[in-house]
DNA sequence: GGTTAATTCACCCTTTCGGGTGAGGGCCAG
DNA sequence: CTGGCCCTCACCCGAAAGGGTGAATTAACC
């Protein structure tokens, strides 16, 4: 950030300097006052788009489209997936730690544990990154 | 966009309109050469940043998810995500243990380590699973 | 030649996970 | 009413992950 205003700020010094010497060139040579500023104008205008640009370009990030999702019901049962352990997968699945899913279930983190554990049996996984693989692809999750 | 265009013109029309309004007035009055172009300097700077902006503000266009993967070298770009970076980003959200992606990429843990707390940071994330579903919304990992 | 970014690695510490075991209460079908 | 399933919770243990700091090497750039 502190960077990036440095380099605007020497950028316009240098081309207030350009715009001494091409004043003492007029002078001299007794170029068109047209010409002059039009070089000014097209000169600054060219600065600031890539200014802007520059300052607006984070802004940029695109986003993928969130497909419709579709509770696959049989691979649930399949694998004898209960209400509760298909909850605890989803909030999972968003990133969320034991005790935070413990929380918005209002029950104990010891509780997230044991669902988790026979969801990793069911889904034959060791790891939750794993498991939220395993369970995108049997359409148990968005 | 030929609204956008026509805006454009129209703008710089009525500037260069202004431009000749204030170059009589200077003939006139006989106002410092040195205001005159700052404020030339001044108003098409301004008007560079504004056409700027507005040329590169993209909609974020919603589309449906390709079923072929495309990395999204921008957003790549757009957060300073390095090759190796990226590298340990794709093991990762396939389920792999920092010691498992370690012995794929010939390094040691603690480098994953490093890769890992750096992507977290660029991602805005503090957990894996977290990383991963952000990833996969940003187009970085199929 | 100095700067910068990328990659690699080490050491510290705390928190979180994963795995195992046991157990109590509710509910329902056989 | 008994066995089976679900939900709940507890305790223990070791492994993994997360966070912070520091540093060496290399390649690229100006």
């Amino acid at each position: 950030m502190w960077k990036t205003i440095l380099i605007y700020a020497l950028l316009l010094a240098g081309l207030t300097a350009a715009l001494k010497f091409l004043e003492y060139k007029y002078l001299l040579r007794d170029l068109s006052l047209e010409f002059y500023l039009g070089v000014v104008a097209v000169v600054f205008t060219a600065l600031g788009v890539w200014a802007g640009i520059r300052l607006n370009r984070k802004k940029t990030l695109v986003v993928n489209a969130p497909a419709t999702f579709v509770l696959n019901e049989n691979n649930v049962r399949q694998l004898g997936i209960s209400k509760r352990e298909l909850e605890v997968l989803g909030l999972m699945a968003q990133g969320h730690s034991n005790q935070e899913i413990a929380e918005k279930l209002f029950v104990s983190a010891n509780t997230i544990k044991t669902h988790l554990s026979n969801l990793f049996l069911k889904l034959e996984v060791n790891k939750r990154t794993q498991a939220v693989q395993r369970a995108k692809e049997l359409g148990l999750i968005p």
